[in-house]
DNA sequence: TGAAACCCTGTAGCCGCTATAGGGTCAATA
DNA sequence: TATTGACCCTATAGCGGCTACAGGGTTTCA
């Protein structure tokens, strides 16, 4: 199949498959006399794995890492669960900060009803107040 | 005060202060004869208010307008509220995101004990059978 | 006098794509 | 047969928000 068939199959563009091939994660595909790309059952599979992947939050260089770990089944899987275990801990994180964000957000919502002037919106003020009042500043940036 | 201070005192790394510079986030200072920038107490607020800003999650675009209404205050603050309520729905999203995504990981998780090899990894095998089992995948990357 | 700590500009890299520009190919229709 | 339109190709640049060099100049203190 051509690549605008895998990339509706897989609801992966097809900007992105080339972007995988190019870094290796899925395999090179063999070429029509035109140079148009030809893909295999297999590479529809890889490809599924990538995505499935990808969905879990896992970056492209642990998947690399899984990736080998399928092709030799005989290495040792503490890896897999130390990756694992490393995804888990990078959510959980992000869920942290995330709730405490909320809560700032939602208080800092409540200050201002509307159809007022930035002069006397309460969000404003509390910004600029929150900010002058933190003197020696570390302002954790949550990504 | 030179560029070293400033950033310790906002906790912000020296080259992202010159960053916000490039992009117009805060002020551009004076310079000394051999062309050190000198920051005055009115740069330091600034820091501090984009630094509060970007903890709270928001993006520099968002940062910039919010400064825009900071400096022309007679202008409606509904712009405001809106900013405020587009970052608590991204806040929100993200969330629910991150909760589905921990669920899958940890029933992932429960699947291998450890001490095994690849070929036996209960992981591996439920990403490559769940990647298998979505003939038609739309696989939603949870950035 | 010399070394460490600071500052400068400019550029490239990070991640995971996405979006162009500028072309070539293929299948169906007029 | 000519022409549309959908598809494909490569190469390169951009996104956000920094971070990290390289390769220099300056200040400060011993």
């Amino acid at each position: 199949m051509r690549i605008g068939e895998l990339a509706r199959k897989t609801g992966c563009e097809v900007e992105t498959i080339r972007y995988y091939e190019r870094e290796g994660l899925i395999g090179v595909p063999a070429r029509t006399t035109s140079g148009y790309r030809e893909y295999r059952a297999d590479h529809l599979e890889q490809l599924h794995f990538v995505r499935h992947c990808r969905s879990l939050g896992m970056p492209l260089a642990d998947i690399k890492l899984l990736l080998s770990y399928k092709h030799d089944s005989s290495l040792a899987c503490d890896v897999i669960n130390d990756l694992l275990d490393e995804q888990i801990r990078r959510v959980k994180q992000k869920m942290t900060a995330l709730r405490a964000l909320d809560k700032q957000l939602q208080g800092l919502r409540a200050r201002c009803a509307s159809k007022r002037t930035a002069g006397e919106c309460g969000i404003l003020k509390s910004l600029v107040d929150a900010a002058e009042g933190e003197p020696f500043g570390r302002h954790p940036v949550s990504g």
